[in-house]
RNA sequence: GCCGUUGUAGCUCAGGGGUAGAGCGCUCCCUUGGUAAGGGCGAGGUCAAGAGUUCAAAUCUCUUCAAUGGCACCA
C-alpha cells in the first residue's frame, strides 16, 4: 500500500470526524467516565515517540469506552507556567510567553497527528487568566481554612477565630483542645494565623542559586535540584506553606481505597513516613527539656543516654545530663551523627540493647548497656559472639549484651515488667497496652502518630508562575485581594530572569515597579480591595492605605492540582466547577477521574499535592468525591539505541543506518557503538511522532507503539515498523477485498468469535498488545469474510487504528442500508457463546513421559472410546509391546491420555 | 538494609498445570513493470538455577541467582 494513499485516506478521515464534530462531549443520558493523561509540559523541544505511549493508551480506551455506549470525558490542556518553560524561554532568550505560545502550538500539532479523541471545546492552559484566576481563588479558600484536628476536616477560618473567641478551646502545638483559654486578641489573631492551611512562615529552606529560586522537599534529588542537577543550600527566609502535614494520616489512609499500582501507593506510603510512637520529655538539671519521639516506649528503662543531632561539627560529645522520669537516673545527653535534625524531634531515647545504630555507638564510647526485652533462644544462639552454655544464653545477654554481634530489636516479654506495674503474667500485645496505659497515667509522654511528611513549601522566586492574591501593609501583615478582584494577572515585564548565584533571593516581580504597590481598602471580611485612580478619592483618606504585593509566584504544581476538576466544565466564569457537573460526572464515585495515565515520577509530587487541594475542597464543601483519582495507571518509560561515535559524542538517529546491528554515520562513513538509553535530547534518540506518522500513517504507528510491549511495562523503541505495516496492509486488502466481492459467509465464524472475546478482555485489562495479537491471529488464519463480519472485524480495529476501520466502514456504508454514519456509533460487537464453544478437541497420548501422537476426538467422547481408538492407532501401537498401564485424565473434557509401560 | 517488579527464541513480548507461541531479525527461494520494496519456505528454546507438590510443572510453593524501580542512619 502506497503511503501517499494512506496519508489521503487518513487525512479524509479526519476531516470527515471534523465536520461531523466527533469529540465534542456533552452532558446527556449515558454512564459518564473520565479519562485523564498526566498534565503535558508544553517543552521546548516537543514530544517523542516515548511519550505518545500513554496518550496513545488512553485514546483507545475512550474510543472502546465510547463504542460501548459510555459518555467519554476525555481532554487535554498544558500545564504551562512553571520552571521548565521558564528555564527554555531564558536559554532562548525570548520571554516565556511567547516560547509558551509556541510550544503549545508546536506539541498541538503532534498531538493532532495522532488523532487522539480528545474534545478540543475543553482545552485550556494554566497561564490562560480565566484558569489562573480560579487558582488563586482556590490559594484564597486554603488560605482562608484550618485543619479542625476535632473533626479531621479543613473548615473556614472563620469557625476558628469564633472558637478561640468562646474561651472553651486552647490552641497547643498546633492542635485544637477542648480547654478554657485567656488569650488576648492578639494572640487570638496570631494563633488563627498560624493555623491557616496556607500560611507564611521563616522556614529553612532547599535555595538553589543557579535556578535562582527555592525548591520544595519533593524536588531534591540527592541533595541536588532535580531539575538541572544543581547544588541547593540550607537558608532561613519567610516563604508561603502549606499545611498539608495536616492530612497525612488521611493522605496516608486513604491510598487503601484507591486502585493504584502497589510501587506508587508504597511510595507514597513511605514519603509520608507514618510512625506510632510515644512523645516523651526528659529534663535536664538545668531545667532544659528533650523532647523525644520513640516507637518503642517500652524499652523506656533501657535508656542509657539522649542523642541529638550533631548541628555543627561532627565531632561526637558529651554536651548535658538529664533526670530518667521515672527511676531519677542520671542520663548523659551526647550529639551523635546518626541522628537526623530533621526527623521527629531531632532527639532520641538510645537504648543500646536494642537498637542497632545505639548499639554501636555506646560500645565506641564505652556507655553501659540495660537490656529490658527477652531475645528468643535461636536469637541468642545465632548472635553469641562466644560459646557459652545454652542455660546461660539469657544470663550473659542480661549482664552484657556486647558478647552478642547486634542489638536485639524484635518484641518480646519484658525482662523485668514490674518497672511498668505490671504484676502478672500477660501477652506482648498486652504488654503494649500496659506500657501505654502507665505512660499515659504517670503524664511522663504522650503517644502520637508521627509523619516524615513536611509541610509543602509553595513559594518561588520566579516570574513565570500564578502571582499569589495576597498584599501586604505597611508592618508587613498579609491580606488576601478581595474575590472579585481576581485575577491578580502577572505584569507585562520584559525583564523577567532571576538574579542567578546570588546570596539570597530576589524575586523577579520586585523589578515591576508599576506594579508591586497599590492602594486599597480593608473591607470588612479583611481582605483588601485594590483601587485605581478614580477609586481612591471616593474614599476617606484615612481608609486608603498602600500595600505591596506578595513579590514570589507559586510553583508550577498549583495548576495542575486541579485541572482535571477544570476539563468538566471549563468555560464556567461563575466558580471553578459547577456542582452539576460533578454531579453528572463524578457522583457516586471515589475519585472524580475514573482512570488517570502517567509516569511514575510523579508519584509523591503532583499525585500528593493534587489529593491535598483536593481533600481541602472536598472538606469546605466544593466537590463531592473524597479522592481525585480512583485508577491511576503508569505507562512504562521507553528507551532507544543510542549513538555514540569514537570521541564519545552522540550523534543523531537521522544520522545513523543501521545494518545488521552495526550502525554507521550516515555523513561520516564511521562506526558507532550502540547503546540505550532513556529517549530524548540528552542522548539525541528522540524520535518525533509526527515523522513517524508521516513516513507510515497513524495507523500503522499507532499500532506499532501498542505492540511494542504491555502500556504499563518499560520498553525499548523498536525502530523497525515493517511487520505491523504488513499486517496493516494485509488486513486492509483483506478487508477491501471482502467488501468489493461482498462475500455472504465468513469462512470460520468461531475464529472471529474467539477474537471478539479476546480483544474486549485484553482492552479492558488494558493489553492492548494482545490485543493487536489477536487481530494478527485472526487475519493469519481465516480469508473471507462476509460484510456484516466485515462490520464487526473494523469495530475491533477501530481503537487501534481507527483511520482505516472508518474508511473501509463508510464503503460498506454505502453499499448496506440503515448504518449509522460513523463507526463508533455502533455498539461494541458481542460474542456469540455457542460459536466458541469447542466441540472437538486434540487429546495427546503420553507414553512413559513423551507425547507419540495426538488424536482429534469428539469432544464428548467416553473413555472406553477412546482407549479404543488409542489401540487402533499404528503410530502407538509400536509402543504397547509390553504390559502397560493406561489412563485418560479428564478436567471437564478428556485432556491428557498417559500411558505407563512396565 | 527494607519494600516492589521482572527473568520464555538473537531482539521485543504473548501464554501459563496437559504438543512451546507471535512480530522483528536470520537462512534459503520467488518476484524484477510498486524494487532503498513485496511475497513464500525454513532454522532457532533444559521457559534463569535448584528443591517440593502432582499421573503431569515453563506454569503452583519454597530457596537461590541475576536484572530493575522506589525508600533508607526514620528513632
Amino acid at each position: 500500500m502506497d503511503i501517499s494513499h494512506i496519508n489521503l485516506i487518513e487525512t479524509n478521515i479526519k476531516n470527515l470526524w471534523k465536520v461531523a464534530d466527533l469529540y465534542r462531549t456533552e452532558v446527556n443520558s449515558k454512564t459518564p467516565y473520565s479519562i485523564l493523561d498526566f498534565f503535558p509540559h508544553p517543552s521546548g523541544i516537543g514530544l517523542h515517540v516515548g511519550h505518545t505511549v500513554g496518550y496513545i493508551a488512553t485514546d483507545i480506551f475512550a474510543r472502546f469506552k465510547r463504542a460501548n455506549g459510555y459518555n467519554v470525558l476525555y481532554a487535554m490542556g498544558f500545564d504551562s507556567f512553571g520552571l521548565p518553560a521558564e528555564q527554555f524561554a531564558i536559554q532562548t532568550n525570548q520571554h516565556p510567553e511567547i516560547t509558551t505560545h509556541n510550544n503549545i502550538n508546536n506539541m498541538l500539532s503532534q498531538l493532532e497527528c495522532l488523532s487522539l479523541s480528545h474534545d478540543p471545546s475543553r482545552s485550556f492552559s494554566t497561564t490562560d487568566t480565566d484558569y489562573y484566576k480560579w487558582t488563586q481563588w482556590i490559594f484564597l479558600k486554603i488560605y482562608n481554612s484550618y485543619f479542625n484536628n476535632l473533626t479531621g476536616k479543613a473548615e473556614p477560618i472563620e469557625n476558628l477565630y469564633s472558637k478561640l473567641k468562646s474561651k472553651k478551646y486552647t490552641i497547643e502545638d498546633g492542635l485544637l483542645i477542648e480547654l478554657e483559654n485567656n488569650y488576648s486578641e492578639e494572640e487570638i489573631n496570631q494563633l488563627v494565623n498560624s493555623m491557616r492551611l496556607a500560611y507564611l512562615n521563616d522556614v529553612e529552606v532547599n535555595w538553589c542559586p543557579m535556578l535562582g529560586t527555592v525548591l520544595a522537599n519533593e524536588e531534591i534529588k540527592n541533595g541536588k535540584s532535580e531539575r538541572g542537577n544543581h547544588p541547593v543550600e540550607k537558608r532561613k527566609m519567610k516563604q508561603w506553606m502549606m499545611g498539608i502535614t495536616a492530612y497525612a494520616d488521611r493522605l496516608y489512609n486513604q491510598l487503601d481505597t484507591l486502585d493504584w499500582p502497589t510501587n506508587i501507593v508504597s511510595m507514597q506510603k513511605n514519603w509520608i513516613g507514618k510512625s506510632e510512637g510515644a512523645l516523651i520529655t526528659f529534663h535536664s538539671k538545668t531545667g532544659k527539656q528533650y523532647k523525644i519521639f520513640t516507637t518503642k516506649p517500652e524499652t523506656l528503662f533501657g535508656v542509657t543516654f539522649i542523642a541529638v543531632a550533631n548541628q555543627e561539627d561532627q565531632v561526637e560529645k558529651q554536651i548535658d545530663e538529664v533526670i530518667h522520669p521515672i527511676t531519677k537516673e542520671t542520663i548523659p545527653v551526647w550529639t551523635a551523627n546518626y541522628v537526623i535534625g530533621d526527623y521527629g524531634t531531632g532527639t532520641l531515647m538510645a537504648v543500646p540493647a536494642h537498637d542497632q545504630r545505639d548499639f554501636e555507638f555506646a560500645k565506641q564510647h564505652n556507655i553501659n548497656f540495660k537490656p529490658v526485652v527477652r531475645p528468643n533462644y535461636a536469637w541468642l544462639v545465632e548472635n553469641a559472639l562466644e560459646s557459652m552454655p545454652q542455660s546461660q544464653l539469657l544470663n550473659h545477654w542480661k549482664t552484657d549484651p556486647t558478647k552478642f554481634k547486634s542489638a536485639y530489636e524484635g518484641t518480646g516479654p519484658l525482662i523485668t515488667p514490674q518497672q511498668f506495674e505490671i504484676f502478672e503474667d500477660i501477652s506482648v500485645k498486652n504488654q503494649k497496652k500496659q506500657v501505654r496505659n502507665f505512660i499515659e497515667q504517670k503524664k511522663i509522654g504522650k503517644y502520637v502518630t508521627q509523619h516524615k511528611l513536611r509541610d509543602w513549601l509553595f513559594s518561588r522566586q520566579r516570574y513565570w508562575g500564578e502571582p499569589f492574591p495576597i498584599v501586604f501593609d505597611k508592618a508587613g501583615n498579609a491580606y488576601p485581594i478581595d474575590e472579585n478582584q481576581l485575577p491578580v494577572e502577572l505584569p507585562q515585564q520584559y525583564d523577567f530572569k532571576p538574579e542567578l548565584n546570588q546570596q539570597s533571593p530576589r524575586p523577579p516581580l520586585e523589578k515591576a515597579s508599576n506594579w508591586k504597590t497599590v492602594q486599597g481598602i480593608i473591607l470588612d471580611n479583611g481582605s483588601v480591595k485594590i483601587l485605581n485612580q478614580n477609586e481612591i478619592n471616593t474614599y476617606p483618606t484615612n481608609m486608603v492605605q498602600t500595600f505591596t504585593r506578595e513579590l514570589n509566584t507559586m510553583p508550577n504544581w498549583a495548576g495542575s492540582c486541579w485541572y482535571y476538576l477544570r476539563y468538566m466544565d471549563p468555560k464556567n466564569d461563575s466558580t471553578f466547577v459547577s456542582k452539576e457537573k460533578l454531579e453528572y460526572w463524578a457522583k457516586d464515585k471515589i475519585g472524580t477521574i475514573d482512570l488517570y495515565v502517567g509516569g511514575a515520577e510523579h508519584a509523591v509530587l503532583h499525585l500528593l499535592y493534587a489529593r491535598f487541594w483536593h481533600m481541602v475542597l472536598f472538606d469546605l464543601g466544593y466537590l463531592i468525591n473524597p479522592e481525585p483519582f480512583t485508577k491511576l495507571l503508569n505507562p512504562g518509560m521507553m528507551t532507544a539505541d543510542a549513538y555514540m561515535d569514537e570521541r564519545g559524542v552522540y550523534v543523531d538517529v537521522e544520522d545513523v543506518v543501521v545494518k545488521n546491528q552495526t550502525a554507521i554515520q550516515i555523513s561520516t562513513g564511521k562506526p558507532l557503538t550502540i547503546e540505550p538509553g532513556k529517549m530524548g535530547k540528552r542522548y539525541k534518540n528522540g524520535i518525533d511522532p509526527k515523522d513517524m506518522c508521516a513516513k507510515y500513517g497513524v495507523d500503522v504507528f499507532r499500532m506499532h507503539v501498542m505492540y511494542i510491549s504491555p502500556v504499563t511495562q518499560s520498553s525499548t523503541w523498536n525502530a523497525n515498523i515493517k511487520g505491523m505495516q504488513r499486517f496493516y496492509n494485509s488486513i486492509h486488502q483483506k478487508l477491501q477485498d471482502c467488501i468489493d466481492i461482498e462475500y455472504s459467509k465468513t469462512d470460520d465464524t468461531s475464529q472471529l468469535h474467539k477474537t471478539i472475546l479476546s480483544v474486549t478482555e485484553e482492552i479492558v485489562n488494558f493489553r492492548f498488545n494482545t490485543a493487536i495479537a489477536a487481530l494478527i491471529k485472526l487475519n493469519n488464519s481465516v480469508e473471507k469474510f462476509s460484510m456484516n463480519d466485515c462490520v464487526i472485524i473494523l469495530q475491533l480495529l477501530y481503537p487501534f487504528a481507527p483511520h482505516l476501520a472508518e474508511h473501509l466502514y463508510q464503503q460498506i456504508r454505502s453499499k448496506m442500508n440503515n448504518l449509522p454514519q460513523l463507526i463508533e456509533h455502533l455498539q461494541w460487537p458481542t460474542y456469540d457463546p455457542k460459536l466458541i464453544v469447542e466441540t472437538k478437541i486434540k487429546l495427546p497420548v503420553n507414553i512413559d513421559g513423551k507425547i507419540r501422537d495426538v488424536l482429534e476426538i469428539d469432544i464428548n467422547t467416553t473413555d472406553d472410546e477412546i482407549k479404543i481408538l488409542i489401540l487402533q492407532n499404528t503410530k502407538i501401537q509400536k509402543y504397547l509391546q509390553q504390559s502397560y498401564s493406561l489412563q485418560i485424565i479428564r478436567k471437564d473434557k478428556p485432556i491428557i491420555a498417559n500411558v505407563t509401560t512396565t
